[in-house]
RNA sequence: GGGCCCGUAGCUCAAUGGCAGAGCAGCUGACUCUUAAUCAGCGGGUUGAAGGUUCAAGUCCUUCCGGGCUCACCA
């Protein structure tokens, strides 16, 4: 946590910090880590009294580019157009195409905490005007433009061309129109149908006057604007823009020689990995993305990916380990050290932060959330699957006395998860399930003791005199342990085999008593008859 | 080809240039009511390799090996 107050300690006075992103198709979780650093970054400064204004772009002047997320029929029309001004495609109920896929992450970044003070739009920023001084200047100075291209990015542009995308007057197009002069005031432009391979343009061509939303910058250009109109000194940016000759660096080029002030600062961070193979939701990486934030809660996320530092590659591997439920633990450990509790082992520097910090709410009492009771991952997946388990009233009993109201959103919270990562990622070893079918070859093994145990045991299953609930199951375990002489643990270790196939399991008392009557006498003198090897 | 990151215990990762450490896993033991919990203990390393700088290198420099991501049209 230390990276994000060293960055305070690398800047002065009020600062702007800005992200943006282009609305034009699904958020997946690795994505997020870009907007939880920004969060941080944020936090971080106000923690230290800086005066931080938080922005959000939305990128949605740009051309629609994914042809995927179009029905068949709008392709050839809307393949090109500013995704403002495309149709939303789900019909429900939003403007347009990049209002619907803005609003799926605007909810997801509230869902994890992440609250700017203003979002912006793009085609609401060009209409007013604002943007327009940085296209006059960007078309004076073109003959620079193309030499920073040149020598930043190797990217040879023609000599006629110029730095802007005239929206087509006939087609409504911006990806498919290039501009080849500018005598000061209006822009030639023609809509090429042949300048990019994934739109086509309609032909047309004319002087058109570039201002006040009739055409677009750039992206290295308009970052770079961005920057001088909302005065932005501090923007993450993802490793894909952040390399030698990428983005970023045309984007600070433009930025210094073009509109002549010095670019923010730039913090560059790395993606997310899983099982240390590129994200991705068709290899087999078992990974899809959207499922995880359905297992992983806001709090746990935001902890996944501000614990290591931005310049770090996050390795996760949720599938078939223990990855998650680790997650958990150490979000736990790191709530327990900041309530002033004794912890296993070493604790990172400024864990209070990486705690606070963690948490879904920037305002939270930080001290009440590190307090509150939060039943350990492993344990709740346990119990969680013993049929007929009262799982809240045995989480209260734990405690020792009745969850408050944020306690019981926060079980409930993590039951959800507990069941989701059972269902999706767990290993083998983490279910249970009861070997209902015959006795399992592991109780072969049971020696005399155990089984003088499970003989001892069976009027606990008598259908009128035995034991009626998870508590008198127990109860009856443990006196007809005691009552054979037997450790308690071989005792219940009997039984997990017996049942389970294993030598542990959750809580036996209300695993028997979750199973038919009948059945648990047949099978405590299955296993006790079994001759030993 | 350019750039970035990584390589330290079985796994995930720490270590202002100053005695290589944690968590988890593992092993051993304890436990008459949370039994995959809890408690106590143990083992585990040529820090990818080679050179260099230094009183001192996991850390800094050079080269190499290996792994990964990313850019090279647009954004």
């Amino acid at each position: 946590m230390d990276w994000a107050h060293e960055l305070t300690t690398r800047v002065s006075g009020p600062q702007v910090v800005n992200d943006s992103k282009t609305p034009s198709g699904t958020v997946h979780v690795g994505s997020l880590r870009g907007p939880v650093i920004l969060d941080t970054i944020v936090r971080a400064l106000r923690a230290d009294g800086i005066e931080t204004t938080l922005l959000y772009g939305v990128d949605d002047f740009d051309p629609m580019d994914a042809q995927a997320l179009l029905t068949p029929d709008a392709v050839e029309r809307y393949m090109g157009v500013p995704l403002a001004h495309v149709p939303d495609q789900a019909g429900d109920g939003h403007a347009s195409y990049a209002r619907h896929h803005a609003q799926v992450f605007i909810d997801t970044f509230a869902g994890l905490g992440i609250h700017p003070d203003r979002y912006y739009w793009m085609s609401e920023i060009y209409p007013t005007g604002a943007m327009d001084g940085y296209i006059r200047t960007a078309l004076d100075r073109a003959a620079q433009v193309r030499e920073i291209y040149r020598r930043v990015a190797n990217v040879q542009h023609p000599d006629a061309w110029h730095p802007i995308s005239v929206i087509c007057e006939r087609c409504g197009k911006v990806g498919t129109t290039i501009v080849t002069d500018w005598d000061g005031e209006r822009a030639f432009y023609e809509c090429r149908p042949d300048l990019v391979a994934w739109a086509n343009g309609c032909g047309m061509s004319g002087w058109v006057t570039p201002f006040a939303g009739r055409a677009k910058l750039p992206w290295n250009l308009e970052w770079a604007a961005q920057w001088s109109l909302f005065g932005v000194t501090i923007e993450p940016c993802g490793k894909d823009l952040a390399t030698a000759g990428g983005s970023r660096d045309r984007a600070d080029a433009i930025a210094r020689e073009v509109f002549e002030r010095e670019p923010p600062l730039k913090v560059p961070y790395e993606f997310v990995n899983i099982g240390g193979r590129k994200m991705s939701t068709s290899k087999g990486h078992g990974a899809p993305a959207h499922q995880i934030v359905e297992v992983v809660p806001p709090e746990q996320l935001r902890l996944l990916f501000l614990r290591p530092r931005p310049n770090h590659a996050i390795d996760f591997d949720p599938d078939g380990t223990d990855a998650i439920p680790r997650l958990f633990d150490e979000f736990d450990r790191l709530a327990a050290a900041t309530a002033g509790h004794e912890v296993k082992g070493e604790l990172p520097a400024g864990f209070e932060s990486i705690f606070s910090y963690s948490l879904r709410d920037a305002a939270a009492d930080v001290e009440a959330e590190a307090v509150a009771f939060r039943p350990p991952f492993a344990h709740l997946a346990l119990l969680s699957q013993v049929p007929g388990v009262d799982v809240a009233a045995l989480v209260e009993a734990e405690k020792g006395s009745p969850l408050d109201d944020r306690e019981r959103a926060i079980f409930e919270q993590r039951l959800a998860a507990v069941t989701g990562w059972l269902e999706a990622y767990a290993p083998e070893r983490a279910r249970i399930s009861v070997a209902e079918e015959g006795l399992p070859p592991e109780a072969a093994a049971l020696d005399d003791d155990q089984r003088a145990f499970l003989v001892a045991l069976l009027p606990a299953a008598d259908q009128t005199a035995g034991a009626s609930n998870g508590e008198g199951w127990q109860e009856a375990i443990f006196r007809a342990a005691e009552a054979r002489g037997l450790p308690a643990g071989r005792a219940f270790q009997a039984l997990y085999v017996a049942f389970l196939g294993r030598q542990n399991g959750p809580r036996a008392g209300w695993l028997l008593a979750s199973l038919d009557r009948a059945f648990v006498a047949r099978r405590l003198a299955e296993a006790a008859a079994t001759i030993d090897r």
